[in-house]
DNA sequence: TATATTAATCGTATATTTGCGATATAAAAT
DNA sequence: ATTTTATATCGCAAATATACGATTAATATA
């Protein structure tokens, strides 16, 4: 009964999926934004900027890094992170991609 | 305990998390571009093909609907939907500024 | 009016996500 | 060597999401 079937999709939609789902939830979001203006890499300062606690922070650091949006190394006692521009870049052109073609489509709307 | 904090960011990254969250099934990517090469808009026609039950894919047009991404209205005895092409600009716009900004602000990273 | 047809909703089972405290790990400082 | 500092992981509770069959509702059609 409740088994998943987002293997019954295709790979495009999967992945596209996928990205959706990092940037689904506003703390990871608002994580970007943090990991953007303080273009150096930043670890638990995070932690201090968001309404959160330390290890619900890092698990939502894990699923932005498990999904390619950032990158993170380890610098001595601290963790460092940023934004991964490459994948962030492919998955904003994917994105533009579906949005385009939708749009081209066609621009009527019956409704 | 588990309670959710989404309250607790700021209106547009909530917007933006909700948005991501209405694309992050495969199935619902799958339905937007249905909806797009019919561009008439379909009904029970995105049943025979996506590999869901019926009420399944209601249930997704429910989610696409209240995050307004489509639009659907009462044809007879059946259900039009199409995109809507207003809020997914909406989005898409939001979302290309998000990715500017960031983009902007610095392009090195140091990891 | 009875009966298909179409789609939404209900109920339910299961899976996943979210969040936190507690604990573990690992490097730095004392 | 011990302690501090920083972060990841574990375990758990609660909330959400996913999926489907069954039912309901609403409109056509016979």
């Amino acid at each position: 009964m409740a088994i998943h079937k987002k293997e019954a999709f295709s790979k495009k939609e999967q992945d596209l999926a996928e990205f959706a789902k990092a940037l689904a939830h506003p703390a990871r979001i608002a994580i970007l934004k943090v990991l953007a203006q303080h273009n150096e890499c930043i670890c638990g300062e995070i932690v201090d900027l968001l309404p959160l606690a330390q290890s619900t922070v890092s698990q939502h650091l894990k699923e932005l890094k498990s999904a390619g949006l950032i990158n993170g190394v380890v610098d001595g006692p601290r963790s460092c992170y940023c934004i991964n521009w490459k994948a962030f870049e492919k998955f904003n052109a994917e994105f533009s991609f579906l949005f385009n073609h939708l749009k081209l489509t066609k621009m009527q709307s019956c409704c």
